[in-house]
DNA sequence: GGAAGATGACAAG
DNA sequence: TTGTCCTCTTCCC
């Protein structure tokens, strides 16, 4: 479940897991097995996030910089250390626990320079404390992109992903489609701080919950679920069913390759400026 | 047992 | 817009 919050997490277990002291950096799979040999043994620095980056700092003005991508894992568990288990790229270890990353789309040892250029390229990212939205809204009030769309834009809000998006938008009753630049800076303003509140909840718990405690399962008379990915959303994956609020069927379509969730009514479709 | 799909991001056309 | 990469889970036969 790649957002920013998971990778928040992933870094600061790692970091609790490994910092401060020599590791053993391997390759099973062999396509990082070069890079893993420079750093194998040393002593680890630390791990940090930004956005969805992973960072993993070894001595030499060295990183390990890891991109998740849609379906890759990085697994920590304690000693005993297990055989790799199908394609492990990078596997980290220490007497007490063992990581293995799987799947990630990027997965390179870097130098600072280049550490910098990927944070460069991020937008504020709602979980750091020293992010500026207003870098984000001087670009999102000139743009006639949708919301959905500049939503996941890494260079506009970094850590962002598909369920945050989709739910924070419903949150604010902001259709999918509305043009960024129809925004006013309350409703800016609002959705930001309310990606910093989600976020750091997600942060805490390891999953994410969007629903406000007068829609829950209880509240509401329903029964109680659980989504897929561990917590309980608005609109995600929930199409065909009714919206937890009005009842309407919550609907679906592929934006830019991504599936985008909303509910019609709670979301109205903004109306178009008048030509003239 | 195999296809499809997934919380992401690129490049190519 | 489409194709591609990477791995695992879920669903259908």
């Amino acid at each position: 479940m790649p957002e920013g919050h998971t990778l928040r997490r992933l870094a600061d277990d790692l970091d609790a897991a490994f910092a401060g002291r020599p590791v053993r950096v391997s390759s099973p799979q062999g396509r990082f097995a070069a890079d893993a040999a420079l750093v194998d043994g040393q002593v680890l620095v630390g791990a940090d996030s930004a956005g969805k980056h992973l960072f993993v700092e070894f001595p030499g003005d060295r990183y390990l910089h890891v991109h998740l991508g849609l379906i890759g894992k990085f697994d920590l568990r304690p000693a005993p250390v297990e055989p790799p288990l199908g394609q492990v790229r990078v596997r980290l270890q220490n007497e007490t626990a063992y990581a293995d990353l799987r799947g990630a789309t990027q997965c390179d040892l870097i130098g600072s320079e280049q550490r910098e250029r990927v944070l460069a390229a991020l937008g504020p990212d709602p979980l750091r404390s020293d992010a500026d939205p207003m870098r984000a809204w001087v670009r999102l009030r000139r743009s006639s992109r949708p919301m959905a769309d500049l939503l996941l834009d890494q260079s506009m809000f970094s850590g962002v992903g598909n369920i945050y998006r989709n739910e924070v938008l419903f949150r604010h009753r902001i259709h999918p489609l509305r043009p960024g630049k129809s925004l006013r800076v309350g409703q800016f303003q609002a959705i930001w701080q309310d990606l910093v509140d989600l976020m750091a909840e997600g942060v805490r718990t390891g999953s994410i919950d969007t629903v406000r405690p007068e829609h829950t399962p209880e509240a509401m008379g329903r029964p109680a679920r659980v989504d897929d990915h561990g917590g309980e959303v608005y609109v995600y994956r929930r199409t065909g069913q009714p919206c937890l609020v009005c009842g309407t069927t919550v609907r679906t379509q592929v934006l830019n390759g991504r599936n985008t969730f909303w509910c019609p009514r709670c979301q109205p479709k903004f109306r178009s400026r008048a030509v003239g």
